[in-house]
RNA sequence: GGGCGAAUGGCGGAAUUGGUAUACGCGCUAGUCUUAGGAACUAGUGGGUUUAUCCCGUGAGAGUUCGAGUCUCUCUUCGCCCACCA
């Protein structure tokens, strides 16, 4: 047999396999069982495809494989999530049009994948940026306009100035834009919002975000990201009276001015309130301006901090404030009066944007208190007092007819109180908040919404606001316009797509120019693969049922808290509004880790680290990277990559092909090596079934190992071995599948059963410990008796020796492992 | 500050229910073959020493157990994500 030529084959095989396309396409119409394997569809930059793609790419063709040969009727598609700034900012620059960047883009992918050897069915391929796909993004976004779920209000937003867009606040990390890195500012702009707030907590029969997560087979740190990121908090909201309204009575407590609302989990420690303070953006400024004394100090401390971007906020080491003279509030459960600060420590998008300031019990306002020489009581003890301040839970103190209480429930009675007296009541808080979908950019999909001023009358609510009519989708992105980005969408400049008839009065209208938040695209794409070329619908409904949800997903932890959370959401919508009969979209999720540089850090293009995944398929096969990249170690594991270790994968190929030489149609009857056989057969089954590929593999080194000392090897048994690379190799199992004089792929066979029986060892090396310490180890029938295990332990000559003269205490027996005597 | 996870040879990593620690691969050492090798093959490869019926070894310390990488407690270090969320 000549030389191991993966050049040679692959492109052979690569070459086959598109010949060949029902191999890997699905049918509707099998009775077989489905499975529904997908991949966190790329976006296709510019770059082409790394090695962290090929990490996840490789792990779900080895499952779509097996699955197969399995017998399982397998949707594995692969599509582009292609709207996005990079493209744009591309054409600003070099005045391509981003249609041409992104279909020359999608060329080089699907050509790295073609490859790379994946098993994809590219007859459901999807373009987001396709008018055939992004009518379906608009199709959703009028389904949740029309039950309320999509709506526009004015809305304090995050803006990069460099993208010249408005951000989700997800997309806003730390005050920096996610996309650029330059720093995000504050403006207040009408925006779309999507109502994903609403699906928090159970809605009818629609699991809500949060408890939905219970029944995902998800990594737990995502279930706890999503979570956290969601922020549940119970707690309670107290309405401190303003001094000079001191004299409660009813009609006080409906005017606004007269108090101020804070939110606290904590009310247990309001004995030890000393002060309260709000955030800058805080109404109580402007309506009891003409009572504050030091009015100019705090409008210039408002105008400062209205001035800073988030990270200056939070860049900040020490905490800033100025108290508001002349006010006063009143704690309810003392009646004293407390002095009222504003301070940008406090968020005004969170809570009622004001709080009550314990610094005895809590680290911000201790710190603040501190800074500005303010009174602190404790009033809470407990049994470790760390460092400086208690901020546990403890028995309270000179707290009423509070005291004693533990921390629980004097919560409760106190919440109990406060809501008998109209003075509070329980609350329950989210940092979730409403998503925003509008981006001031050309490349995204329009939203289909039309402005006619005529028509203004029929709903003052929504000011004119008339949705696309379905018939009318999709809304096209026009191509006469310029996309230098001005502050303003870019669609608004073009005068075929801005100006328009109005659907219901044919008067003039104007289209609303902005595009949707690329998530919007990627929340739903997984439905579309079901049935991606209908025209009627998003999907069929028979497909949907036949197809979803989806079975195994793979992608890269950066889209924990968006894309995930996003997609749930647009799954549990149309479980709500009956569309579909699941409520969750991905029951098994799994990431990818990231492949570090060989140098240990991150690959980035700055550091000159970055592995090009065409270079080393280029030297050493796909077949090498793909089952490298499997080896390399766990599938979630952060892990660095190591050319040189290649070459191990690379021996590992060549000593397979090099015994396919050695293949006999005599039987050979060779009970160890059966026995290993069907021992690689089971491990390699349930390495798969369970994601660890890389101990899968070694198990198969082990055998070829085993293989290469043999003289002739067998050859339904070496068959079958192949069935078990294929998966992983599947050029090269191609390959010689075919030298054996196959005719047909070998992707049709079925997946290799063990039998139990052929597993077990007739004979075992029984192990014999004194005191836990291995001393002898001895060849023994693995049915051996407890009491022949024994004797012949104590007989034997090293044991013998260490025993003598000692009492034996008790004797130990492991069926078929060991022997443990105790001295 | 919060959440999650990790720590095993020179390196990446193995180790079903507590039961032979370091599988598999890289690297390294020696040898064989070769005109040559960053090829192939063979053997070896945790540390120590008194070189063998030996001792020590899975971040540190304690505990449970005949027996702990694995279970419990305390601590240290590192990584990732989130972070002034009251």
């Amino acid at each position: 047999m000549e030389k191991y030529n993966p050049k040679e084959i692959e492109a052979k095989w690569q070459k086959y396999w598109i010949e060949h396309p029902e191999l890997f396409a699905v049918n509707d119409d099998s009775k077989k069982e489905k499975k529904y394997i997908l991949d966190m569809f790329p976006y296709p930059s510019g770059e082409g495809l790394h090695v962290g793609h090929v990490e996840s790419y490789t792990a779900t063709d080895i499952m779509s494989r097996y699955y197969r040969l399995q017998g399982k009727n397998v949707l594995h598609p692969q599509g582009w999530d292609a709207f996005g700034l990079p493209a744009e900012n591309y054409a600003i620059k070099t005045k391509i049009h981003p249609t041409e960047t992104t279909k020359k883009a999608i060329a080089t992918f699907k050509a790295q994948m073609g490859k790379l050897g994946f098993s994809y069915d590219w007859s459901r391929e999807v373009n987001s940026s396709d008018p055939e796909y992004y009518k379906w993004t608009q199709w959703f976004f009028l389904q949740l306009y029309k039950n309320k779920l999509a709506y526009k209000a004015k809305a304090k937003v995050n803006w990069c100035e460099s993208c010249q867009t408005v951000l989700a606040n997800e997309q806003s990390e730390n005050g920096v834009c996610e996309r650029c890195g330059n720093k995000v500012i504050q403006k207040d702009l009408e925006q779309w919002f999507f109502k994903i707030t609403d699906f928090i907590e159970d809605k009818g029969k629609t699991q809500g975000l949060l408890s939905g997560l219970e029944k995902l087979d998800w990594p737990e740190s995502t279930k706890q990201t999503q979570r956290n990121w969601i922020g549940r908090s119970e707690g309670t909201t107290i309405k401190f009276l303003i001094s000079n309204s001191k004299f409660l009575n009813k009609s006080q407590l409906n005017n606004d001015k007269n108090f101020i609302e804070v939110f606290t989990t904590r009310v247990d420690t309001i004995f030890g309130c000393t002060y309260c303070v709000v955030a800058p953006e805080h109404k109580i400024v402007q309506q009891l301006a003409e009572q504050i004394l030091n009015l100019k100090e705090v409008e210039k401390y408002l105008e400062k901090s209205k001035k800073k971007s988030d990270l200056m906020r939070m860049e900040a080491k020490e905490k800033t404030g100025v108290e508001i003279k002349g006010i006063k509030v009143i704690n309810p459960f003392t009646n004293e009066e407390v002095s009222l600060f504003v301070a940008d420590y406090v968020l005004a998008q969170y809570g009622t944007g004001a709080v009550m300031a314990v610094p005895a019990h809590d680290e911000r306002d201790w710190e603040f208190a501190q800074k500005y020489k303010l009174p602190i009581k404790e009033v809470i003890e407990g049994e470790k007092k760390v460092d400086k301040i208690f901020t546990a839970d403890g028995v309270l103190f000179d707290s009423g007819k509070f005291t004693k209480m533990i921390s629980e429930k004097a919560r409760a009675e106190m919440t109990k109180w406060l809501t008998e007296n109209k003075l509070g009541s329980q609350k329950i808080n989210y940092k979730l908040r409403d998503w925003l979908v509008s981006r001031q950019r050309y490349w995204g999909a329009p939203i289909p919404i039309i402005y006619c001023e005529k028509c203004a009358h029929l709903d003052p609510a929504r000011q004119g606001e008339i949705p696309v009519p379905e018939e009318d989708l999709p809304v096209m992105l026009p191509t006469d316009v310029d996309f230098n980005p001005t502050g303003e969408s870019p669609l608004k400049k073009s005068k075929s797509f801005h100006n328009v008839k109005c659907p219901k009065c044919g008067g003039e209208a104007k289209r609303e120019s902005d595009t949707m938040d690329t998530f919007v695209c990627s929340s739903w794409y997984y439905f579309r693969y079901s049935d991606s070329r209908n025209k009627k619908a998003f999907a069929g409904k028979e497909q949907i049922k036949k197809w979803l949800p989806v079975d195994l997903y793979v992608g890269g932890a950066e889209h924990t808290v968006l894309h995930l959370l996003y997609a749930r959401f647009f799954t549990k919508v149309l479980h709500k509004l009956g569309h579909i009969k699941f409520d969750e979209p991905f029951l098994k999720l799994r990431h990818q880790g990231i492949i570090l540089a060989e140098d240990g850090n991150k690959m980035a293009k700055s550091k000159g680290n970055v592995v090009n995944p065409d270079e080393v398929v280029e030297k050493f096969g796909a077949d090498s990277l793909r089952m490298f990249e499997m080896f390399m170690g766990p599938l979630e594991d952060m892990k660095p990559w190591n050319t040189k270790g290649i070459v191990g994968i690379v021996r590992f190929l060549e000593k397979v092909y090099k015994n396919a030489g050695k293949i006999t149609d005599k039987n050979i009857t060779n009970k160890k090596l059966e026995s290993l056989f069907h021992k690689t057969i089971k491990k390699i089954t349930n390495d798969i079934e369970s994601l660890r590929f890389n101990t899968a593999i070694s198990q198969m080194m082990i055998f070829a190992n085993e293989l290469d000392k043999q003289e002739s090897i067998s050859k339904i048994q070496y068959e079958k071995y192949l069935i078990l690379l294929s998966p992983f190799a599947p050029h090269i199992a191609e390959e010689i599948w075919k030298k054996l004089g196959h005719t047909k792929s070998i992707f049709l066979e079925a997946w290799p059963k063990y039998d139990e029986k052929l597993i077990q060892d007739e004979e075992i090396e029984l192990v014999i410990q004194i005191n836990g310490k291995v001393r002898d180890k001895l060849r023994v029938s693995a049915d051996i008796t407890e009491e022949d295990a024994k004797k012949l332990a104590v007989e034997s000559e090293k044991i013998k020796s260490q025993i003598s003269g000692k009492k034996i205490k008790k004797i130990i027996f492991v069926k078929g492992k060991l022997i443990s005597i105790v001295i």
